[in-house]
DNA sequence: AATATCCTCAACCGCCTTTCC
DNA sequence: CGGAAAGGCGGTTGAGGATAT
């Protein structure tokens, strides 16, 4: 016995929106929201469709603000940095560029980017469409987008005898590309993907650099600064980060998290307390927009916190930490 | 001009996660 | 706490337009 349909699949409208069934929904959503519940939302609009369809025509075509049309360089960046580092969760690469949708970016990335990509990657190489996964795959593994140098989009550190390693440059960062291998205005192929040495700071003389840094994390991070405060949230739970935001953000966090708020640029802990998110088994802290705090401050954070990992947000405070 | 093939993208499907009771 | 309902997501499909022959 599967599980139940979610509308009776007999009496629903399939296939391809009408103007007027789009008129229909845009005006219910415009006058009553969604009332939190697709489900039940055709009927009330007078609809003869499923709820999940109503959903997906909203978010994917009818809301407002959706940017229809060519993608830009910058994003195609975006695009190819976050699939290098995250896979294909477009819903979260999708965050990163406000006006397109997780299923927009999908169809560009299966379609476009990825032969655009592929041709640039191996120029030469006449690959059949049953080969062209494998050898994406085996490309990006071959290069420093693969899983093995992949790294968080922030500044990581290990405290180790007051010593901290620091790994330099915004690398494989997926939302600032100055050292991106697709950095260039237009795809050039001497361009893509530098070799790991590459990501070498001119600091890093004065520091040992770790491999083990850059599994910290894992996962690239979300800005908050367009407001997708849901995938953020999401992205902090998975990686088992702590989470230390200043207060104009803290508002938008609320929401999600059952927190325990201190005044003034002060951690920003769940419900468990700084204890709880000091144990060992925590990843780390992530340290958004850290010229927000002052230097004292995430000194006696990091001396302070039994965590070995920080993960900062800008390369200021990078450089000062180096110092130390 | 007709036909075949390719390409795009909106929409669907089904599974997993989250929320609610 | 467990089960059901709803939400959310990623993979896939197929209609229709574009291009090649």
């Amino acid at each position: 016995m599967g599980r139940a349909p979610c509308c009776d699949k007999t009496n629903v409208k399939k296939g391809p929106w009408s103007p007027e069934e789009d008129a229909k929904l845009k005006e219910f959503i415009e006058k009553h929201g969604t009332g939190g519940n697709w489900i039940a939302l055709p009927q009330k609009a007078g609809l003869r469709r499923c709820g999940k369809s109503c959903r997906l025509r909203w978010l994917n075509y009818l809301r407002p603000n959706i940017k229809h049309g060519e993608f830009s360089d910058d994003e195609d960046r975006i695009i190819c940095n976050l699939y290098a580092n995250i896979g294909s969760r477009w819903s979260i690469i999708a965050a990163q560029l406000p006006g397109r949708t997780d299923n927009d970016i999908k169809n560009y990335w299966n379609t476009k980017l990825k032969k655009k990509l592929m041709r640039l990657l191996n120029p030469t190489s006449q690959i059949g469409p049953q080969h062209q996964a494998t050898s994406f795959s085996s490309l990006l593994q071959a290069t420093a987008l693969s899983p093995s140098t992949q790294l968080s989009s922030s500044y990581s550190y290990r405290r180790s005898n007051h010593i901290y390693y620091g790994l330099s440059g915004p690398v494989n960062d997926p939302t600032s590309f100055s050292s991106s291998p697709l950095s260039n205005s237009s795809f050039t192929s001497n361009s893509v993907l530098q070799p790991e040495e590459s990501f070498v700071s001119p600091m890093q003389h004065n520091y040992q650099v770790k491999e083990s840094l850059l599994m910290v994390g894992g996962e690239a991070s979300c800005s908050s600064s367009d407001g997708s405060w849901n995938n953020q949230i999401n992205h902090v739970k998975e990686t088992e980060y702590g989470y230390i935001a200043s207060n104009s953000e803290q508002s938008g966090l609320q929401n999600y998290l059952h927190t325990g708020i201190e005044e003034d640029h002060k951690l920003l802990l769940p419900s468990g307390g700084a204890e709880e998110w000091s144990h060992e088994k925590q990843n780390g802290f992530w340290v958004d927009n850290p010229s927000d705090y002052g230097f004292e401050e995430i000194k006696q954070l990091i001396s302070t916190s039994s965590c070995n990992n920080f993960l900062f947000d800008d390369n200021k405070t990078e450089e000062k930490i180096m110092y130390y």
